[in-house]
DNA sequence: ATACTTATTGTACAAGTGTTCATTAACTAC
DNA sequence: GTAGTTAATGAACACTTGTACAATAAGTAT
């Protein structure tokens, strides 16, 4: 708790990544081989204030559809919002993870490459105009980087081809406008 | 160059954090202080290489309509191909920066629970078989989460509820079986 | 209270970090 | 080729890191 307290204190001032051990130690008023007991690194520790802050980002989304088995797009509309607010919540934490180093640049520079690819113009023409630019290229950026993440982690077992029509497949894919049933599994 | 080549050498056996700026200048025959002339820090040598990798994915993607004007699906689903060929080239690559602990498994963190959510469901009911689960679901998280970091980055300048209206909006937003304009401002 | 377990402390050590500076080597003019 | 610029080197410095170990403090049984 020192420790986790210890570090936020001092992200606001320092770059994660020139904070010490030793400055979470002193500040938190303990010896360093007790951090050591417990964490490896610094970004153990930075993950469980993540920890935390993900905790309550799952109540967030399972309270609107506690003891609901079917729901509609109501029901998902309070449950996106709640996500939402969960962020909102925690604002200074969110922005302290991205503002920091602690976030590598390496994923923003992809990014904002995928960002500047003509795939947005899928969702962008004959476009509504209610749509935020901004916010719809980071969603289909993120979205792509999202697939290719699980790429990678099968081990490349799909054929690039392969990868290709499954987002144009999943692009093509829409059923907003009906009921849904919830997913128990997890 | 031989900074470079030294940490993937050094990367395809241990994890990026245990390798010391040490065993990459004496890996590369060269000073420690050349290191520092060029480097802060080792994430910004592994950056360096990064860049040589997005500049290929920059390449990929724009080849297929160089000199187009109006685009169809055809040449949109040429250029998909060529991004995720891109990454097949660098698979290699890919792996050893989500493998090794370069990549922060905060994000992992945070995907895999935006995974969890009902969210896919959205895309999964009245579900075209055709679809990959796992990837639609690492789609539907990091596309998320996209939206989330593009937020952050405003400084929270839009509610809760319209980040969700918009995600609505764009999941309701459909418009694939027609013809695109290319975007030509970047 | 006693004995047992676990957490924290202080100290020490070899290795790595980030920086500085004078010296040497390598590259670019003209 | 010579002069001027830039890059790389070696050595040194205070500091941080990760680890180890014996000593002490705190917590938890019975």
């Amino acid at each position: 708790m020192a420790l986790k307290e210890s570090l936020i204190s001092l992200m606001q001032n320092k770059d994660f990544r020139d904070i010490s051990i030793t400055d979470i130690v002193e500040l938190a008023d303990l010896n360093r081989g007790t951090f050591y007991k417990h964490y490896q690194y610094k970004e153990e520790l930075l993950e469980e204030v993540m920890e935390d802050v993900i905790a309550d980002l799952i109540i967030s989304y399972r309270e609107p559809y506690k003891n609901v088995e079917i729901f509609t797009i109501k029901e998902l509309t309070a449950s996106v919002i709640k996500i939402f607010e969960h962020v909102a919540n925690f604002a200074n934490i969110y922005t302290l993870l991205l503002k920091s180093n602690a976030w590598p640049t390496l994923l923003e520079r992809i990014c904002n490459e995928l960002k500047k690819l003509p795939l947005e113009d899928l969702e962008d023409y004959l476009p509504n105009p209610k749509i935020n630019i901004e916010l719809a290229s980071s969603y289909q950026a993120y979205a792509i980087l999202g697939m290719i993440i699980e790429w990678v982690n099968t081990g490349f077992k799909y054929s690039a081809d392969y990868m290709a029509e499954q987002l144009l497949e999943i692009l093509n894919n829409k059923s907003v406008n009906s009921v849904f049933k919830i997913n128990h599994s997890f």
